[in-house]
Order: C-alpha cells, then structure tokens, then sequence
DNA sequence: TCAATTGTTAATTTTTTCTTAAAAAAACAA
DNA sequence: TTGTTTTTTTAAGAAAAAATTAACAATTGA
C-alpha cells in the first residue's frame, strides 16, 4: 500500500488510474496539472507520483525537475506516462530524475505490475526522512545517519532533534519544546533543553541548530 | 506533515485520533476542553483543529467563534466532530467558521482521508508578510527578511516591528507600544522606546519608521 | 525663543544561554 | 537481586546577548 500522486491534465485518464491504484489498496491523489501537485507534494510527500509528459503549462519533465530541485524529495519515485510516439522525451524524463516510465494507451495490468516494481525499489530507502544533505533520520530507529555514519541517539535527544527537524527553520519556543518532548506535566528545570541542545550540537554538528535567544531552538536547512 | 490540535472532553477519543495522526505522520497535541485548546493557540498556532461539538463548559461552535474573532487564525483549518444524530449542528458549525466536519464514530481511514484533503485545500500563504517590495516579515522565524537578506532581530525589537508593521501608516501611540510590546505591569524608563527605535532603523534602513511627535511612531509603506 | 520631546551613545544591568561536572534516575547485564 | 553502564537532570559559574538607563545632544513646534 503507497501513497500515489497521479498527474495528468484528462480527466479520464486521471480517473481510470484512481480506480485502478484504490482498487490495488493505495491511496491516490490526482492533480489536473504540475503546480497543483507541486504544492501538494508540500503538504504531504507520496511514495510515488505519475506524470504525464505532455501537459500545458508546466510539462511533466518540468514538474519532475522543481521537485528534484529540492532534496526533499530525491526519495518521490516518479514515472513518467507518455504517449508511444514521443520516445525523445523517455530519455528526457529519466534525465531530469524520473525512475520509470510507462506508454499510454495505458493497460491496467501493466500499470500495476511497474508500479510493484517500482515500490519493491523502494522499500529499501523508505524509512529514512532526508533532512538535509548530509543528515537523514530514522523515527522508527531512534538514528540518525550523517554522511552515510549511523548516529544511535538517546531517546530525548532524538526527539528534540526530531521535533526541531520537522518543521527546519522554524523557532520552537522553549515552552513549545517542553510539551512536546517531555510532556505538559513534567517538569524538569530551566537548563535541561540547553544540555541536550549542547549534547545534539556535539553529534551532529554545530552549525546544525541555532539559537534564537530569548524564544527558542531551530534546525537549520 | 501538519501540526494538528484535537479537542474532545472524551480521553478515550483523544487518545485514538492521536494515535492515528501520529502514525500518519503528524505532530499533535489534545487538549480536553476549549479554553485550554485557545490557551495553546495563543502559543503555537496549528494547521488545523479537530474539535468536538458537545462539550461541557464551552462547545465546539464557541471555541471556533472565539478563534476566527482573531483575524490572526482565519488561516487555521477547523474540521469538527459530531455525533450523527445532532446534524443541525453541522450547519451551524460551519456557519461559525468551520471548514468541514467529521461524524462520530469516527473511522481511522475516513479521518485521515479528510484530513489530507483539508490540508491539500490548505495553499500555504503561511510564512512570510509582505510588507513591502524590500521587506518581509517572518512570524515562524523570528527574522526579517530585507532584499532577500536575512536580519535575525532580537526579540523586542522584533515585537516593536511586527507591532509596527502590523498596520503600516498608522501611528501607534507611545503608550500603546508599551502595552503591547512590554506588557501593562513592566515600568520602563522613557527612553527606551527610542532605543529600539533606533536599533531597527539601523538595522532595516532609516526611512521605514517616522516619528509623529508627540504620539508615538509608524512604520511607512 | 525655549520648553518639551525625541535622538544618540556608551555604560550598566539584567536576562538568557553555554558549558562543565557531578548527581540522580533509568536501563541493562551478570 | 546487585553492580554497571547509560541516560537524564541539576547545579553553578562563565559567557554572551539583550534590555535598560543615564547623560547629554538635537530637534521640533507653539
């Protein structure tokens, strides 16, 4: 079971592939063009998202490049739907990052046979949330990999790190910190957030989350 | 990933939603009553709200009514939860300022399939203020962003221009400025207005703020 | 003009965070 | 269990940053 993104501007094509991915037990999502989906992807990051090529607007090479562009999305599996004539673009849509591509008039058979295949790919990547370049991190594991180097973390400080990354940028209030990592009842003194801010600094590097004095922590991107 | 509230006198159903938000990825807090859900908005604004109808002290269509009082949340998702039976509360809840509602007992999947698309409708216009051309403002980050530079503000001078600039053109008198950035009880001498006054404008450029002598300040758009 | 108001600078005070080490608590292993 | 290790929290002085004050200068408008 994915998340599945489908892009392409007809509506018919749109809605035999929803049927056919909910009937095969995933959750789908269509968009009638690439900005549509582009900030969807956003709000929520699928498994995996199929474009058609030909579009007007914003073409489905295009689409792929934006999200590639941010290295949020390198694990997004895209495949490309194009129709059997234009095979220049195949090797143009793998260019700009596309794992697959699938020919229309499209077959549901086949369909869903690339697309297991596809997923089979990535089930080996998946857990790992890439926060930036160098660091990836793992809620399931308690890890964070930097440089390819697995960090095991103690459990509140990978939570702080989890809680800073998930929104990077973003300041998070000491208060807001408290009730997240150690729960609204808790209570532990005024220093207990900076030692384990000191503690992450020293593991994953210093530039990594700054201060914003007088307001809290945030993770840098 | 969205930061989401859940506000139900019910433990039971707290403790459900919580758990299938999470696992869907979410950051959460619950809280059991509406006054202690507006409390926590006040602090950290969320994305979205689930929020019971019928709950003792305060119901769910007043707690709505009190947050879109603030300009500040329009921008929040409210979704309310009712029981099936009471359905002249679904009209009046969306007459409130609701975005959708969800009927108890809830399903996990139907949940989460409402939640998404509440989202997806959810364009982020979040982040940044314009204020102007060269300048914009942003709430998440505690800085200011000034012909694509970067300037980190400590934290009054902060508040003094997000108070400023939260109505540009328009003068905030001396004293307002000392209610709304110190606070009532805070006694401050009479020059320390000015001195922030000063810090920004050098900072963000001498012309944005003017001095209305005898009253107070404002920022010039 | 001149009194009231604001501007400016530097010094001072206060607040907040950093850092280290050590104590306490929790998890683990024999 | 008991001892050992790891994690979490506290404590306390140092450091840094921010906020405030004080003293004097400059400006404004009646």
């Amino acid at each position: 079971m994915a998340f599945i993104f489908v892009v392409d501007d007809e509506e018919d094509i749109r809605e035999l592939m929803k049927y056919n991915l909910i009937q095969d037990g995933h959750r789908v999502s269509t968009f009638e063009n690439g900005s549509l989906c582009l900030k969807a992807v956003e709000v929520e990051k699928p498994d995996l998202i199929l474009l058609d090529v030909m579009m007007p607007l914003m073409d489905g090479i295009e689409v792929c490049e934006a999200l590639k562009n941010n290295p949020n999305n390198e694990d997004i599996i895209i495949c490309f739907l194009t129709a059997r004539s234009e095979d220049y673009s195949q090797i143009a849509g793998l260019e700009a990052g596309g794992d697959d591509y699938i020919s229309k008039p499209i077959k549901p058979k086949v369909l869903l046979s690339r697309i297991h295949a596809l997923l089979r790919r990535k089930v080996k990547l998946d857990v790992k949330d890439v926060i930036s370049q160098e660091l990836k991190i793992n809620r399931d594991r308690y890890l964070v990999e930097q440089d390819g180097l697995e960090i095991q973390l103690p459990r509140k400080e990978f939570e702080l790190l989890a809680l800073l990354t998930s929104r990077p940028n973003f300041v998070f209030k000491r208060e807001v910190i408290l009730e997240q990592v150690w729960g609204s009842e808790v209570v532990v003194g005024d220093r207990t957030i900076d030692v384990h801010i000191r503690k992450l600094r020293e593991k994953i590097g210093e530039h990594c989350i700054s201060t914003v004095k007088g307001i809290g922590y945030k993770f840098n991107q």
